[in-house]
DNA sequence: TAGATTGTTAATCGATTAACAATC
DNA sequence: TAGATTGTTAATCGATTAACAATC
C-alpha cells in the first residue's frame, strides 16, 4: 500500500484543492495533458511551485511531456482522501446549518450528512429534505449507536465550546468549526476552522487600505 | 491624520482579528493590562510575534508595563477599520445568503445589509426579516441609485463569475466571495474568498493522515 | 535524435523567533 | 532605583523561486 510523505507543509496541503479544481476544469475542456508551466499561467502561480508541491507526494509527471490531467486528478483525490465517504452530523439547524447541509449534498458525494441537531425543539418538527433533525438531547444516544466521522458546528458563538465537548465525548474524529470559538480539543482530533468573521475584518482592512492609497 | 505602515504582510493582517477577539475576551474578564508574554500563552503563539505584528502599525505598548487592553482594542479596530459601517448587498437569497445575512446582523454593526438579490422570483415575495429581497434584474438599477461598498456572493458555483461581473459593472468596491469560483476582477477591487470546499478537503486530508499514523 | 519538461538540488526571499538595549 | 517589558535589530527557520541535470 502506498504511503504518502508524511507531514507535507500545510501551505502545500491547502493548495492541493485548488490544483484539483483547475484540473477538473481542464478535464471538462477536454485537455488531456498539461505542463506545470501552462497550469501555472492559468492559476497565477509558478511552475516551480506546482512541481515542488506535487513532489511532496510523488512524481506524477513525465519528463518532456507534462502531467496527464486525469491521472493527476486521481492522484490528488487520493492524497486528499476525496474518494472516501465521510459521515457527518451538523450541530445547529439554523440557516448556516442548512446552508452547509445543502452545500455538502451538492459536493460530489464524498460527505454524507446523517443528521442535524438543534436545541430549538420546533426545528426538529420539520423533516428537512431527507435529513432528520433531532433535539440536541439525543446527540449522546445517537453517537453511541452510529459511527460518525465529522461534526460540523453551526451553532452560535456562545454554544461553540459546549457543542464541541458534546461531540468529543461522543467520540468524534474531526470537527469542521464554523463558529467563532477557538476550540481546544484533545490530541488526535482534527479541527478545521472556517473563521468567517476574521475573513470579513480582513476585507474591511483591505478596503480601508485601498481608500487610503487613493487619497 | 495617522497613516498606517502600508503593505503589512498578509499573514500579519490575518492575525489581527484574532488579537482583537482575545483582547475583547480579556476586557470582558475585567483585565485592564496584558503583556505580550501572557497574551501569547493564552493564544498559543509567541510573545515575539505579537510585538512584531503590532509594531507594523505602531507602538501601542509601554515598556515595563505591557499593553492597555482597551486601548489596544481601539487601535486594532482602527487598523481593521472595524468602526466604519460598510453597506453590503447579498447576491443569492438561499440558505447561505440568509445565514450570512443573520451573521452580519449579529456582527457588532460595522456592516449593514441593505438588500438581497435572487433570480428566483418566489424568494422576492417573502419580506425576509427587515431586509428586502429583489429580483436580480433590479440589481443594476439598484446600484445606480444607492452607494454599495461590499457585494457578498452567495450564489451557486456556476453563477459566480456572472454575479461578480454584475456588481463590478455596478461599481462595487469589494467582493466577499462565498462561491467556489475564482474571480478575476479589475485592479483596485478587493476580493476576499471564503473557500469552504477547500477547507473541507483539508479536513479530509488531515483525517486520512491521522488514520495512517494510527495504523 | 532534439526538444520539452520533469524531479530535485541550490539560491533567494520572507516570515518567525531570539536577543537585547531602551525605557517606563 | 530595580524589575519588567517593550520596540527593534539580528539570527534562524521555512517556504518559494531559480536552475539544471535527468530523461521521456
Amino acid at each position: 500500500m502506498q504511503t504518502f510523505a508524511k507531514n507535507a507543509p500545510m501551505p502545500v496541503v491547502r493548495r492541493l484543492p485548488k490544483y484539483h479544481k483547475y484540473l477538473k476544469e481542464l478535464l471538462e475542456e477536454g485537455v488531456t495533458k498539461i505542463s506545470s508551466k501552462n497550469l501555472s499561467v492559468r492559476m497565477g502561480s509558478t511552475a516551480s511551485q506546482i512541481r515542488q508541491d506535487l513532489n511532496y507526494f510523488g512524481g506524477f509527471g513525465q519528463q518532456g511531456y507534462g502531467y496527464n490531467v486525469s491521472e493527476l486528478i486521481v492522484a490528488i483525490e487520493e492524497i486528499l482522501s476525496i474518494h472516501e465517504v465521510y459521515r457527518c452530523i451538523i450541530i445547529g439547524a439554523g440557516n448556516l446549518g442548512k446552508a452547509i447541509r445543502n452545500y455538502i449534498m451538492n459536493l460530489d458525494g464524498n460527505a454524507k450528512v446523517l443528521a442535524m441537531f438543534d436545541v430549538d425543539a420546533s426545528k426538529t418538527q420539520e423533516k428537512d429534505g431527507e435529513i432528520p433533525v433531532y433535539h440536541t438531547d439525543q446527540l449522546k444516544e445517537y453517537m453511541r449507536k452510529r459511527e460518525v466521522d465529522v461534526a460540523i458546528l453551526c451553532v452560535p458563538k456562545s454554544s461553540g465550546p459546549q457543542a464541541a465537548q458534546a461531540v468529543i465525548d461522543g467520540g468524534i474524529h474531526a470537527i469542521w468549526n464554523f463558529t467563532t470559538a477557538d476550540l481546544s480539543v484533545p490530541e488526535g482530533i482534527v479541527v478545521e476552522n472556517v473563521a468567517i468573521n476574521e475573513s470579513f475584518y480582513v476585507l474591511t482592512y483591505l478596503l480601508s487600505e485601498k481608500q487610503q492609497n487613493q487619497t
